[in-house]
DNA sequence: TATGAATGAGATTTCATTCAT
DNA sequence: AATGAATGAAATCTCATTCAT
């Protein structure tokens, strides 16, 4: 057999490296950090613990690669141009109804990092990219409460936020039996 | 001298054991659960390591008993009689400030409380606490909104709720600059 | 009520001090020495931890004080005068049945003493103690032996000294079904 | 380099086991259960702490599988098949030294075992194992007294197992002075 | 690159002993 | 004398990380 070419290789470790981050999510978000061991992350990605070691320097680096990407995935996502007109009820609606998918897509991701951030200790490390998504997602819906004839647009926006931390929230806590399209309707109804 | 009587005994125990309980709370909700260390709390208690486990069975059973006393805490305070008419704005809007007084008054432990739910592993734990403590909460909030003429009481409910949760979610990761007034003003304009 | 006397006091001592090595014994036996701990033998003593103290010096002096006393006792109970003419056949019978009875009324006490000498560092302890009383033992038995017209007494006596511990062996280890009767008859028939 | 074979790991693995295996009978047999430490098994092994925990479960699973193990082999030693006709006195003989054999080769074992089911807790442990070996030695031993005109069989096979355990009791007391051929002897011209 | 045995620091837990009451 | 809360050294056990193969 011929050796592989760099091309290729780089493509091996590029998915190996998706391999054991997926791993990586899956058990941080349903243990814990500190309630998760390497071991538990090799057998879930289906490697020896050894190879972590040759794709992150640490479990705490794992940890730092995970949410930055995670993030900067989230960012993208949001920042992606909308089509359509922007600030009228359907594009308000369309907006959120694309945070509710962005959130269900990586449900694992954000049950992850809001255990994150609300411990100090580690808050303190992610503050940086916390800082910069947050930037993204007020750039995007901070505009809009600016043009409805509202009495306090910011202590709106403030409110809306909660809404989206709060309806994540007990989507984490109830999946399935969550009432979701009735309550965006409410939120709808009361925001656009 | 003479030994002490068991009602003295009885006492120190009972402060003791509050002493801890205390500790560990803070702990805990600094650090997480799995990121204490036992050292820690005993240390924040101001007791020697081993004083906790005459207190206490295990780490995990302190945990428990912690959860456990702080969701009884909590519905005691709930079902604390209001005075004055029910049903009202002013009625609503004073009940809505209590809410933020208990969670205020109890950062640390409802911040302990979201870190753990969120986990799994850590939620089966506690929901037989957990599903005592949501029902005082909604036989508290249930009836109201099944009073004005809102097109969809229960969603109207369940949005209620999840502004609730995103609210105390964010007055944890700021407690200090989060223009919490004029939220709430927003919130009574838009649910009362 | 008027002081109690000096000889009062030393009864009560007295009896406390049983009292503890009554219960130490019987937690020694079951749970092994290492197995032990001060709060079982408080508990089954029905006193506190701290008073153990206050009779002995620390848990080894505790095991020290048990062995000693427990070998003089059985010392006191072998020397004994016999009544009858010895070194007959009869007196042979009632001599083993003695010793049989000797460790049937202090089965713990042997089992424990047994436990102990298996363990060379423990043996040390006691080898004093334990040399005393096979002396005591080996000039109570080693005559009888000397009498009969032996082809190897020396032989004899060792054997009949195994048979005397493997009986007290399976004793502990069955003590309700073994046949002893039986087996008791065999000896005299073998040996006397 | 390329990582080792399972065949490779597999006998690395048993090796190392039986390594542990053997310092563990080693300190259990001098220091007593409760009186060991892992810290000295691995000490003895020459291996970490840690190691041993990733070849038994916890200090009393590594107790168990000893015992198990010790139990095994002296059933197998047992019941090789003897060579020559049984149930003459020679033949007697040679199987009293097997046994004697058996035990001198397995002297920490014997002590430890006997240690173990002095206690009642442990015995407990290992009932299941101590009832199958007992057979097999019961189905060695039992037939040979039936054949004897002996007045009372079963209570000459008692007592000839209470030989066997005093002999293996006080061989282990006084290992090196214990004059054993005389006391073989002695056994065979009462016995055999 | 890939494996998993091995290490040892550090976590949880136990318990003999002390001491204030 | 008597109590049992309190201590802290030492035990058991865990797990991130290293390393020989």
């Amino acid at each position: 057999m011929s050796p592989r070419t760099s091309t290729q290789l780089q493509a091996l470790r590029e998915e190996r490296s998706m391999q054991i981050l997926r791993a990586a999510l899956k058990v941080f978000a349903n243990q814990g950090y500190n309630g998760s061991t390497i071991e538990m992350i090799a057998r879930e990605a289906g490697v020896a613990k050894g190879l972590l070691y040759s794709y992150f320097e640490s479990k705490e680096k794992l940890l730092e690669s995970l949410i930055t990407y995670g993030l900067e995935k989230a960012s993208a996502f949001l920042t992606e141009p909308p089509d359509g007109p922007q600030h009228t009820k359907e594009a308000f609606a369309a907006n959120l109804r694309k945070m509710v998918q962005l959130f269900r897509e990586e449900q694992d991701f954000w049950r992850l990092y809001s255990m994150l951030i609300l411990q100090p200790k580690m808050a303190e490390k992610f503050k940086a990219d916390a800082m910069s998504f947050l930037e993204t997602y007020m750039s995007v819906y901070g505009s809009y409460f600016q043009q409805k004839q509202s009495k306090n647009p910011m202590a709106e926006a403030m409110l809306f936020g909660a809404v989206l931390d709060g309806l994540m929230f007990d989507l984490i806590l109830s999946p399935d039996e969550y009432p979701l399209e009735e309550v965006l309707d409410m939120i709808i109804e009361k925001f656009a």
